[in-house]
DNA sequence: GAGTGGTCTAGACCACTGT
DNA sequence: CAGTGGTCTAGACCACTCC
């Protein structure tokens, strides 16, 4: 025999795929529902929280329930990263115009509110293993935050590391109110030399954190891309290792691989 | 006043952190946490369910919950697409010897269990405006599960798309008893002219539906993450389009990108 | 204020694991 | 069998939204 909440999420789930209840639209309360299958309240509510949690539904104190509808998407392509290095070399009026956010997203500068925390730290042991360097090394720490002017909730959390000796030659790089800096880190990079050869990029899923969620706004029933980048510079130095936390549901990560020819 | 689900899971959560639970720890019974926290075992459930969707603890009916260790990880990385270009053209002794997935696990031939299913199938809409072709265009769908010998579940699912009248030319490719096909999907397309040129891959995340948990064995608090394949030939067609969903807590994807020099 | 979902209780019984 | 987590009830009251 099937568990009670089981039956009632299968119903409720078939309407949702056949469509005789939209996107958008409110599923019966849950008064109703224990009306309608003669069960309890903690019953109804176990049977809802499944489908919330394979992000079919929504639920909002006060009003209802709802079928999600699928978010606009952001997408984030790595030929971006072309484009960024093209940019570095660009005029400052040129590099001004636009930024790497809004060549991803379409948007405006305008459109965008943007935020910057500078902070002095030492390489941790994992840190260093990546960078290349022994442990302890004084890097900078870069915090950023990004997101649309009409919301709350910034749309990534993005950490960057820098080895403090490799870009202190440049005294406006350790001073977050030169940010947004035109022309991006890779421009910022070139002030002291340093050129970048590839990126590496990882990328893994999982549930976000309590922490992130808050942060990031996110409901019930949505993962988070965890994305480290690596910048190697044309010494094979790391010059830079990006963590960035994306929302899953809204965030699509494009990958151009070319080919050598046969 | 905080919630006494969430203090709880705060306590619990402070307890994993600060290593007093170590992962593979048994967390005190449901029991012993009513009478500790002088909660019903509702409440007290409610905490765990926080916890385990955040990944952070696995229950396990009879026995207890657990705080979760990290699983071992898959990489799969983008250099796969220039060695399995460069596999295709091969001898047929040398390609029989390994295939992609042993190239991303390190794992031998005999270690992996492979299972396909090929069906013909018409473009979808969605489809169609993906491959460039009209909608209902005959295509061969290929389904693919691959799993260790040691496991149930695979570890991925994949589907790919192939134009029919693209593949056709050479019956062997129609056949899936052929399979596992020494030097894959780009060997095959080989034996009927065709060169791939660049691989475009779209990477999302989201939690599993409740087919995937299923078939993946995914426990609660996990997310997998869904990529899309695309494959072009020289002369700008596209050839191959592969769906696949992959255990977002066990795979890293990793994807290297090389500049233009200045 | 009416209607919605959210939290909580005290208790019962079921299902699974290990001895 | 004892001990674990899983399901369920009937009811109370709280918190939020909207009119």
């Amino acid at each position: 025999m099937a568990k009670a909440y089981e039956r009632i999420a299968d119903e409720l789930r078939a309407d949702i795929r056949a469509g005789q209840l939209q996107p958008g639209d409110r599923l019966p309360a849950e008064t109703a529902l224990v009306e309608r299958f003669g069960r309890s309240h903690v019953t109804v509510r176990e049977a809802l929280r499944v489908l919330q949690a394979e992000g079919l539904i929504e639920k909002q104190h006060g009003r209802g329930s709802f079928v999600r509808r699928p978010r606009t998407r952001v997408q984030r392509t790595n030929l971006r990263h072309q484009w960024e290095k093209d940019r570095a070399k660009e005029s400052q009026s040129q590099r001004e115009k636009t930024g790497a956010t809004e060549h991803d997203t379409g948007l405006g500068v305008n459109d965008l509110v943007f935020h910057a925390a500078y902070s002095d730290t030492k390489a941790t042991k994992e840190l260093a293993e990546v960078m290349n360097v022994p442990e302890g090394t004084p890097l900078l720490r870069r915090v950023y935050r990004t997101r649309y002017q009409a919301e709350r909730a910034p749309f990534n959390l993005a950490t960057s590391y820098l080895v403090r000796e490799l870009v202190e030659g440049n005294p406006d790089l350790l001073d977050e109110t030169k940010e947004p800096w035109p022309g991006g880190t890779w421009n910022q990079l070139s002030t002291v030399g340093i050129e970048i050869d590839r990126v590496e990029e990882r990328v893994t899923a999982r549930p976000p954190t309590a922490e992130e969620a808050e942060e990031l706004d996110l409901p019930p029933g949505t993962s988070v891309l965890v994305l480290r980048k690596i910048s190697y510079d044309t010494e094979g130095r790391v010059v830079d290792v990006s963590d960035v936390t994306l929302p899953g549901d809204r965030t699509e990560m494009l990958f151009t691989t070319y080919l050598e020819r046969w």
